[in-house]
Order: structure tokens, then sequence, then C-alpha cells
DNA sequence: CCGGGATTTGAAAGCGCTTTGGACAGCGGG
DNA sequence: CCCGCTGTCCAAAGCGCTTTCAAATCCCGG
């Protein structure tokens, strides 16, 4: 069933069904209600790609999620960032087209998609430090929104990001307020721009107070839960062990209570964790009581507010760029505690 | 840039043009170079929307996310599933669009799909047992492939699924041989039609070897962490407590062993756990040896194939329903032993 | 009863591509 | 020298929609 089927049968020009359907002005009444009656009754739905072609518009978003070639891995979290962004455009009638790509040719994924036509807009994902497809992306003047940021001249694009360094920084105060002395950190990827930042806040509240910082309680990798495992039962080998993690993941968070208990430590009394929440679905911390003190922010209303600003930018491009920082939110948590003293923490 | 300017830079009709581009013969080999050469010079990409209203090909495959209305959740499955089916894409030069449904208005979302002529394809997830959208799509008519299947009538349409009874019979037989009588199941949301079949095995395995199921050690839900976590509590508190545990996904196997821990006891010595591991980039089974003694069967490799197959039903649509049953791999790992002596278990 | 603005409808062009149906050389064979 | 064939190229139609511009109809005040 197409327009010129669906005008026929009621003896009506395209013109007119078009114009009915799509909400013009000029068109009576009586008979708008006849066409959309009619295209109910005969499950018409228009062509997409004949109306983009004529009106110009995609009606589709583009999300380019890379996936890195050594490890060929593919964080959760873009599944729920994804739901969130879904919903969003599925309420504006927009279509999402997912493009996964090892990171080595993801500029020419770029290009491609702007010069196919296929996408109004692109979220883009995972940038790192000085990440060079925002200035691709500037020079190639198709919309897009990055989830998260690029440091170098961040007043230029439309971003959303959480404000990670702050976060880490109240994490690892917070521990430091619990008589912590020795504090791990068990980090995302520090060439991905937001774990760069969580180090800087963490390192920033071991320098305010005073705190040495110690290479051998620092480390940065994927966040899966091997990780986490490994990383802990590493520092927790060391011969001065800390009595704290702070982790980017509670994926990983939970690796390193695996470390914790095969140590025969306990979480929250012997050792602490406090860890980053993106409350993704499949790892809820904890039913009512929070499992790990955690900083938390949704990712997937992160999803859903930056599908939003992409379309606002969409609809007006006039508009100079979009940038918003939200806050995580602290939540206590049963994985902390004050820190045990010297001599128990010696013999565990 | 588009067809028309190209063609005119060159001095050439927009015809030749397309036709030196998508390699058809009657171009001279000489003028082919010139454009190809020009097409690469000025960054030219045929506008999809054009090129697939003339083909009548959309070129791009539809998947449908199902999120449960309930739980609001989506499976880190899907994640790995889409990774590997975009890399088939890719390679094809298709598109991926994904629409996140909350699966109330599923049915509305095939229709439109179909009438509104964005895809060629559909890939089916997560199908319930007796589920309707398979009618549905039959009636509509566009080229689909289910991963898994949907038990009646399976012989209908094409599908790809892991042998999940055969699986979780050898993994229920596997705990028996090694002394184990009381085994708990921790399923997943058993409306799914892979979790039916999962509990068939592990039913069959019982009853093969004589002995009894019971209600309280079976239950059924989205595999999270929390849900084996607290599954695994409420079975191991118990009067009659199992002694080893047969589990949906290597995440809630994640929660089982924190339960395992929390009761004082250890996986692989006092409790055994296996587990179906579907080799999710992010929970990786183990580094060297595996962690959890598992069934592994690749959703993402899944994911490729069940592409690819799609993606030859609609080059060749003459041919019959393709079907695929994979069977998971057996692989050892550390979470299973002999099953204690039954005096040794009650005092832990 | 008539003219003119408002209302309602349609014809046709155009979006950027593919593809059908020629046109036009160049060439060798009769 | 002409004819048919092959090898190259192009004009134009068509994919299914939107949108401009013009036509037809209606209504109402003078």
């Amino acid at each position: 069933m197409n327009l010129k089927e669906l005008a026929s049968e009621l003896s009506l020009s395209p013109t007119t069904v078009s114009r009915a359907l799509n909400g013009y002005p000029e068109v009576s009444e009586a008979t708008r209600q006849r066409v959309v009656e009619a295209a109910r009754r005969l499950n018409y739905q228009p062509n997409t790609r004949a109306r983009s072609l004529a009106t110009g518009r995609a009606m589709a978003i583009g999300h380019v999620i890379p996936v890195s070639t050594k490890h060929e891995m593919l964080n959760p979290i873009f599944a729920d960032f994804i739901a969130g962004a879904g919903e969003t455009y599925s309420r504006n009638g927009y279509d999402m087209v997912l493009s996964v790509v090892t990171d080595d040719d993801e500029p020419r994924i770029y290009r491609e998609l702007a010069a196919k036509r296929g996408v109004d807009g692109i979220i883009v994902h995972a940038p790192r430090t000085g990440d060079p497809r925002i200035a691709l992306l500037k020079q190639i003047g198709l919309p897009f929104v990055v989830h998260g940021r690029a440091s170098a001249g961040d007043d230029g694009y439309s971003w959303l990001d959480v404000n990670n360094r702050r976060a880490f920084q109240r994490a690892t105060e917070f521990l430091i307020d619990l008589g912590h002395r020795r504090i791990g950190l068990i980090n995302g990827l520090e060439t991905m721009d937001f774990a760069a930042r969580r180090r800087d806040g963490y390192l920033r509240a071991l320098r305010l107070r005073g705190l040495a910082a110690d290479d051998a309680l620092m480390t940065s990798d994927e966040m899966t839960e091997g990780y986490g495992f490994e990383a802990a039962r590493r520092m927790l080998a060391d011969p001065d062990p800390p009595s704290a993690f702070v982790i980017s993941s509670i994926i990983s968070a939970n690796g390193a209570r695996r470390a914790v208990d095969e140590a025969g430590l306990a979480v929250g009394r012997d050792v602490s964790v406090i860890t980053h929440d993106d409350d993704l679905s499949y790892f809820r911390n904890g039913l009512e009581i929070p499992l790990y003190t955690a900083l938390r922010s949704s990712v997937r209303e992160a999803g859903r507010r930056s599908a939003e600003i992409l379309l606002d930018i969409i609809r007006d491009p006039g508009q100079g760029p979009v940038q918003e920082l939200l806050e995580a939110e602290l939540m206590i948590g049963q994985s902390t505690g004050p820190a045990p003293a010297e001599a128990e923490r010696r013999q565990g």
C-alpha cells in the first residue's frame, strides 16, 4: 500500500492525502478524518526512504560503538545508554542506526555516515583524551553530541558528562575521613577521558589530605570482573596492602570483592570498597540498602538526555553548543567502614 | 557531492558514472578508472536513501530488543550478540537499525518496520514459548531469523539456537556423576523458550538418574547478579541444602558465589557450581583455567551466524527455512568437585 | 447577482539514485 | 560499400514521497 494507491482508493490526489496525514492546515477536517481512517484501516505507512529523500531529513540517529581492537570487548555500559537513547528516539519518531566498529576505522565510518546521508546526527561514545573524532565531526558539519568530553577545548561542541573528577575526589575523601590511608584505585582505561578525570579526582583528594600517591596502588584497564579481581588481589598481596579501594565500575567491584573474600577478609569490615555505579539494569547495587557505597549516575538517563540534546540541536541548528555536567550521587552502602587499626590489619 | 555533480565534473552522464561505480560491464575500463579515482578524490558516497528507493532494497536489518515492562531490564547478552551481527553487516554493506521496545508494543513495531520499508529483514530476539511474533512475521512476509526457538512448530521458520536441553542435561549429569544428589537450578525466566528447555534438560537428568525434583531447588528469573545471590542464599538456608548449582548465566553465577562465600563455604569444595557461559566479552570465564565449570556457547558467534543466515535468505528468498542447532562445549573449571560426604556437609 | 478573498483540491516538479531502451561509433565480413 | 555486430555511452523514466504553484470551489458583502 503506497500513497498513490491510498489516494485512488479515496478518489483524492496524493497531494491531499499527504497533507491530511501530515497535519497541514489547508485540508478540510472532513476529508482529513476520511483519510486518517482509511490509512489506519489499510495499514498505510509512508515509505521512509521516499519520505526522507523528499524532505532531506533521514529521521535517524547514528551511534558508533567502538570495540577496542586489542580486546574485542564491548562495554555493557553501551547497552543501557542505548536503551535510554532509544526511548527518546521512538518517542520522537526517529530510528537508531548502530555501527559496531573497531576503533581503527572509526574515522572512515563517520565520513561515510555523513556522506551517505543516512543519519541526521551522531552520538559519540567513549571519547579519549584529545579525541580526534571531535575535530573531524566539527569539520564534517554533522550535528553530534558527545557522551563524555575530550578535555582539550571542551567548549566548541555539545556534550553531556558526569563530573567524574569531583565524584572520585569525594569518594576518596570519604574513605580518608573513615581513617583509610592506603587506598587503591582500580580505574578504567585511562586513555579514556572519563578515566583520566577520575584519576585526577583521586589524586587531588590524596594531595589535599597530605597522603602520598603510590603507583603500586593504581591500575587502569577495561573494567571487567576479572580485572577487578586481579587488580585487587595484586594490591592485597602488597607488603603494605590497601585498606580500601576506589573502583570505576560495579562489575570490577564484584571482582574485587571476590579477591577480598579469597584473601579471607571481609568487605566493609577489613577492606572498604567504594565504586562508581552506572545503575546498569543488570547490575543493580543491592535491593534495598545498597551493597556497595557508591557514586551513582544512571547511564540510561544519560542516554535519554544526550538523545534529547541531539534532537534539539537538529531541530534548531542555530543555537550554540549545549553542555550538561551531571553530579553523581553519593550513596552509603554496606561496603565501607572505618579503617581497621594497623595491628588488626596485619594479622588479618 | 552527488551523482549529478560528480558526473558533470567528469563530463559524463550520471548513467555512466553510476554504472562505473557499481561494476557494470558496459563501461570501458579506462573511464571506470577515471570515475573511481574521482569518486575517491571527491569523497563521493551515493545517498543511501535515494539508492534504496531506486533499488527497492533498504540495505538495513532491524533488531528489536525487548525490554521487559516490569523490570526495565536489558540483558547484556544483546550487546555481544549485536556486536557479532554487526560484524557481518558491515562486511556486507548493511546497516543495523535498533529498536528498543517494551514488550507490550512489539507487534506494532514489527508491522511498522515492515510497512515503512526501512529494513530488508529482522532478527527476532528472546522468543518466548509459543511466541506470537513468529506467526505475525510469517504473515507479514518480511524475512526473519529467530535467535532461539518458540517450540511450537519449529520447522516453519529460520532459527539459530543452542541445544539448551542437552546442555543442561549434560551439566546436571556431570554433577550427579560427581556424587551430588541435591542440585539447585538457578534458571532464567522460564517464560523464555531457552529457559524452559534448560529446565527440561535438568529435570530429565534427574529423572534418568532416579533423583527426585524439588520445587525448593528450582528458581526462575532475570539473570542478574542479585538474583543469583538471593536464589543461592535461599537454597543454602534450606534444612537439606544443595551441594551443587546449575546456573543459567555467568552473571548470576557470580551472585551465587557471593552467597556461598557469605555462608562460609567454598565454591568447588563445599558447593559445586556449573554455569552456562555465553562467552560475554566483559565476563570472561577466568583467564587461563576457567573459573567456572561451564557449558560454553559464544553468543557473539551466534550473532554473526544469525546475521549471515538472514542475509542469505534475503539474497535468495526461494530457499526453505534455515535452522542451526549449536552444541555447547563442556569445559571443566575450578568450580566443581566431588560431593562432600554428608557428615562434612552438615558441619560446614 | 456578482466580484473577490478564503478555502480546498490537484498537477507537476523534484529529491538522488538505478535501469531500460536506445543512439552512435568503429569494425570486419560479405 | 553496406550491413550487422560489438562496445560505449546517454536520455529519460521511475522509485514514493513532499511541496510549490495554480486551479477550482465556496462564501459573503455590496
